[in-house]
DNA sequence: GATTAGCACTCAACCAAGAAGAGTGCTAAC
DNA sequence: GTTAGCACTCTTCTTGGTTGAGTGCTAATC
């Protein structure tokens, strides 16, 4: 039995109308509501066709279908060649709305997976770099009271990482600027992995060509060098996990529970976006999906790049029956809108 | 008719157990589970004068009764006492958890509201401070690129907000820190609402003082004014929402989904908090709230200060049968510990 | 040979009526 | 003043019948 030019019409139309109302789908609706200009009895027998070749399937007896994982997958791969050449009209304006209250990582990461939750109507991911490759550019403290200051971490990508300081004696504010520049002179190029078996090298290193400002250095230093090293791992982001209560398949409360507490955890998080492939965007279905509280749920994920090389990763979570066309859209959009924003600083560096 | 002891005794019993277990109350349960030494016929005839008394209500002819917002108030009330003299042992160890991963005031509050729904397991809000009332202290520019600055605004109370400004033309690295120490000079002790008024005649007072470096500070001034009057205004942490899908009251997706969308406006939560009494601690019941939505709920809030100044509320929103001895003493508790926080930087910088 | 109309059949969803259970209020006894 | 007993009320649960959507099969039609 060949999947016939009829038979994907009639296939689509029974997703599309899924995706829509959630409901299972009969051969009646299929013939009035998308205009095949055949009858409900032969519809009855495609769809029983379809049925064996296990793209549908029948909840109960005299339900109408649904589409199966299988359906979706062929219903996605379809869909693919023609996102492929998608236009990119929008990309600028997107980037606008994720800069304009942006202006620091952090942010950006809020927005942008605010932005794909509010647009797609579903749980949205951001999974944030992983600190640990990057290279340091520049140190500057930043004196708040004599005893608090501001640490920055200027990374060779322009991100901006800081950490407040709490310190025993005083320091004068001008000191702070020579031990900034040594710091920089010092630190400058090493990645942040690193600094941490370099720790004591560098220290030691740094007390040699102590100058009159040693005794603040002194004491300030290996402070300073395990808040670089404790910079916090890897940071999960959220949006729209509500949203699903909007879901037919989550009316019922336990089962939204379930999902929430799932998706809330970060760290299950975390390790499902590590699971998922690394292409530019990557689709998994029902049961492709490792986690059991996800067997109904798809998952569409897009990385992005810092000067080319995969730094973290961003998706939406959805019922398997989700608009896949838009989300999938959504997503390489987002992702190419992120790509941008985190590299144009460093283009624009490399440039000059 | 009075409220003798044993009233008061049965009223409690009822209050306490709907609050665990969000059902009606007979006689029955009662007279079985807490000790009172007489037969579910006497506190029947007691729950019916409690009722006519107005602290108790039947939802149907044959239920148990269930307690009024009057009867919450008074189990309030009287509980009241007993908390102001509660113990701060906690205190301290509370400081430690917030501090703990908190370097800016961001932080604070996100950790702080985490923290409050993590402990009552109901939704927490914090109303965030105005800064339109802080004063100035230092300005510091930071370079990150040659076209991208860090624009560091440092309160008199030692809160930092931070802007990233891209500039048209590049400034020196070596300017920037003329530049800072020239706006600190000119804008100390200046207040952050009155910069916009303010602004015209600084800018020119800036002007006229130009040395070498005027073109970058001509080029950059107009907008780093614009920068730091537009600080974000208002804003509301939030935590914990999705407790709710726990409690029975709400689960019914309708419902949930209901709450849920209230509480998740920003605008609407701000304007709530905002109409809620100024005291350390302020309880409003049921229909004592502004809004038709939360008229099942319960919200417990509390104030922080900085030196001595109101500047936010921090608060609890749980059903009205919430568990309000936990709930207020930990609100209490968590806004005693930001009241530390917050003016400890402060107090430590007047000593010296 | 493909398509369609017709019909019997299935099963979830809905509804109404009855049974069960929890709890009350009242009365009479202690 | 307290309590036991009992009739009464009202919700909830259960049951059984009805409805309706949808199928599969068969026979007629294009």
């Amino acid at each position: 039995m060949s999947l016939d030019n009829r038979k994907v019409k009639i296939l689509k139309a029974i997703i599309a109308s899924y995706i829509d109302n959630a409901e299972a789908v009969g051969s009646r609706t299929i013939s009035k509501k998308y205009e095949l200009g055949v009858s409900p009895a032969t519809i009855r027998n495609e769809m029983s066709d379809l049925e064996e070749m296990g793209f549908l399937i029948q909840p109960h007896a005299s339900a109408g279908r649904i589409p199966t994982d299988k359906a979706y997958r062929y219903y996605v791969d379809d869909l693919w060649k023609k996102v492929q050449g998608s236009s990119n009209t929008n990309l600028s304006q997107l980037r606008n709305i994720i800069e304009d209250k942006a202006n620091e990582l952090d942010s950006i990461f809020r927005n942008s997976v605010r932005i794909l939750s509010q647009f797609t109507k579903y749980t949205s991911f951001i999974v944030a770099p992983q600190l640990k490759q990057s290279v340091i550019k520049r140190i500057q403290l930043v004196p708040i009271t004599d005893t608090k200051i501001l640490l920055l971490i200027i990374l060779q990508s322009n991100i901006v990482k800081q950490v407040t300081l709490r310190l025993n004696s005083p320091i004068p504010y001008e000191q702070m600027e020579k031990i900034s520049i040594r710091l920089s002179e010092k630190l400058y190029g090493q990645k942040l992995e690193d600094i941490g078996s370099l720790k004591d090298n560098l220290i030691e290193e740094l007390y040699r060509i102590r100058e009159t400002n040693s005794d603040a250095l002194i004491q300030l230093l290996p402070y300073l060098m395990d808040q670089i090293c404790n910079l916090e791992e890897i940071s999960v982001y959220s949006d729209g996990i509500t949203n699903i209560l909007d879901l037919p398949e989550y009316n019922d409360v336990i089962k939204a529970r379930e999902f929430i507490s799932f998706v809330e955890d970060k760290s299950s998080m975390a390790k499902l976006f590590q699971y998922v492939g690394e292409n530019d965007l990557d689709i998994s279905i029902g049961h492709e999906n490792q986690y059991e509280e996800l067997r109904n749920c798809s998952l569409i994920t897009a990385t992005y790049k810092f000067n080319g090389k995969l730094i973290g990763k961003i998706g939406v979570i959805g019922p398997t029956r989700m608009d896949y066309s838009k989300v999938i859209s959504t997503v390489k959009l987002m992702s190419d809108a992120m790509n941008e924003i985190i590299n144009q600083s460093y283009d624009e560096e490399n440039k000059e």
